[in-house]
DNA sequence: TTGTAGGCGTTATCAA
DNA sequence: TTGATAACGCCTACAA
């Protein structure tokens, strides 16, 4: 393992100057026309070498770094939340084709300036956050900077650029689902404490649902989980032990519902004869549980490449035309709240075995 | 937005050499002996001004960028492999409090050097590779340039260092249960084609098991999916038609095996009466379907913490201890092998009531 | 105990 | 059409 060559090796072997080599290589050929002939045996040379343009050379004298950072708050929801993946799937799927790579943080809770200290790090041109804390203090000085941050969800900020979903309609559309099966005590597990932009918004069209339907909220009825499927099985431990039951869920993720629904079915009690379930994201394995879980989509990979799109306008200096675009979400009704539910798995089984 | 702070300008503040600013801040305070006095003047004049050091200017005079990779071979199985969270979360947890940072990379198939071209890039000091093809040409070129690499899984290399988990023994354990429990027509689902090397040593397992018990190999049924539950519910109808029925899965992946016991409750079947099934990996969906599911971990979260931590010991120039390092795991019995299983939720969902 | 100078690998500017 | 040269921001000998 000799040194790794430079561009002044290239150079030499090819017998030109340092700044040809990186007029060639750098991909600014065409600007300064060289002749082909030279051209020809500058990259003759690199490839012999073996050589690679140095990131860190050519960062420092860029001043752009063709990396973006991904934030995630908390390094524990990393293991549990099947947004993330694809996100990222998203967001990397984004970015390869536009030169940037990805680099994946976790950021301590109220250590100083964490936000700050990684965008002015000189490792990243711009951020994309997920699931931040509401208000939190470093990241709203980092927005108000003005420097190139896509949130995901929303801190409120008039400076902020955001992707967001509509977590407010989601609550509406899932409870008032519920409620057009002739269901009435229907009770809420959110995934996680209030203070989270998202919980709250679907807390609230919940209860606005509620509300137009003539049903009252009842604080009995209202709960919440810790992004855990076993927090979702606590959660409705305790729900079950409400008189009289209620008859259906409202879980705001996937992974709470199904915990929700496993401590149903071993209570003894039917889904969704006696309580009917729906929940927030279809993650995959939500069309497989049986009963197949009803859900309202939460698109995270359309949101991560989303997300993507809008910080790289936002890094090549443009605004982008809206600060804050919101993902469309569907409703996907299956066994968990219809008894006489069936899909195309079939179908698409059939689909799958034609391919293979 | 004006031009972020420089070491130049933090020492002017401060009255006192670049280098001076330097000692301090980059760690080295104590090596060369400077007051008290100026250095507390230093990092006033530091914070003062909110200056960061620039990673790409260190790192060009260092020689190491204190970041490593993460290798993901093929993006698309990043929205459906429940072992990659896990397996970040673990490496980020190693790494974050030695100060490195992660990055994110999928890898095109095949086209020129790709992991020697991510490797010279002078992004990375180093590079886990996960699930990558077995022989692939770049990555063998890699390993055997000895730069810092760690593999998950094995190719196979006398100069490699891998994190690996014993395949051979999980199939062979898997299958082995089934036996114990009378079955004898054991059918076997890969989670991807022939070819990737745990596959095919799971399935050794699953051979050597079914041969110690005396049992044949029935080529109708062994067969694989896709990664996807969807293709392990797409295997199963295949198995279903087999004539007599199989009385037992053994499928090499929990996502593969929810799908396959979608299509075994669809198709009317009971399980585990009628069909039992084992799997591998514990994804946290595995303990809450009904039937749960019995299954080998696979100890993502383990492994990725091991390999960051070998990662870094190669990275200092040490040889690992080991370069081959064998994480354990074990058979985890639940409902869809055995009738009458009862597992602790209930405790645990009353310790997570406790602690709200 | 402090300051100076040189160089890390790249690119951009400007002269030839 | 090409080639010096001067940054970029930082660190580390080494000199003072």
């Amino acid at each position: 393992m000799t040194k790794a060559p430079t561009a002044s090796d290239v150079a030499r072997r090819a017998e030109v100057s340092r700044s040809a080599v990186s007029l060639v290589l750098g991909g600014n050929a065409k600007k300064a026309r060289l002749s082909d002939e030279t051209q020809e045996r500058i990259r003759k040379a690199a490839k012999e070498l073996n050589y690679r343009p140095n990131a860190a050379g050519r960062s420092l004298v860029r001043g752009r770094t063709e990396t973006i950072g991904l934030v995630i708050r908390d390094l524990d929801l990393i293991g549990v939340d099947p947004f993330l993946l694809p996100l990222l799937k998203g967001i990397l799927e984004a970015t390869r084709d536009q030169g940037y790579r990805v680099l994946v943080e976790s950021i301590r809770e109220g250590s100083g300036d964490p936000f700050g200290d990684l965008m002015d790090s000189g490792r990243i041109d711009g951020m994309i956050v997920e699931n931040p804390n509401y208000g939190d203090k470093s990241l709203r000085r980092l927005i108000k900077s003005g420097r190139p941050v896509v949130v995901m969800g929303s801190q409120g900020l008039k400076e902020e650029v955001s992707v967001r979903i509509d977590d407010f309609k989601i609550g509406f559309v899932a409870t008032e689902h519920l409620i057009s099966l002739g269901r009435r005590r229907i009770a809420h597990i959110a995934y996680a404490e209030s203070g989270i932009y998202a919980v709250d918004l679907r807390f609230r069209g919940y209860v606005e649902a509620m509300r137009k339907a003539g049903l009252p909220i009842e604080p009995a009825l209202v709960t919440h989980a810790n992004f855990s499927m076993e927090s979702g099985y606590a959660a409705m431990l305790d729900l079950l032990g409400a008189t009289p039951l209620p008859d259906a869920i409202f879980a705001t993720s996937d992974a709470v519902a199904m915990g929700a629904m496993a401590a149903v079915q071993d209570a003894g009690y039917l889904i969704p004869r006696d309580i009917a379930v729906a929940s927030v994201d279809d993650i995959s394995a939500a069309r497989f549980f049986r009963p197949a879980l009803t859900t309202v989509t939460s698109e995270p990979y359309a949101s991560g490449k989303l997300a993507a799109e809008m910080l790289i306008e936002l890094m090549s200096g443009q605004k982008p035309g809206n600060t804050s675009a919101l993902v469309d979400t569907r409703l996907i009704v299956r066994g968990s709240s219809v008894e006489d539910y069936s899909d195309d798995l079939l179908q698409t089984a059939r689909e799958i075995r034609a391919t293979k």
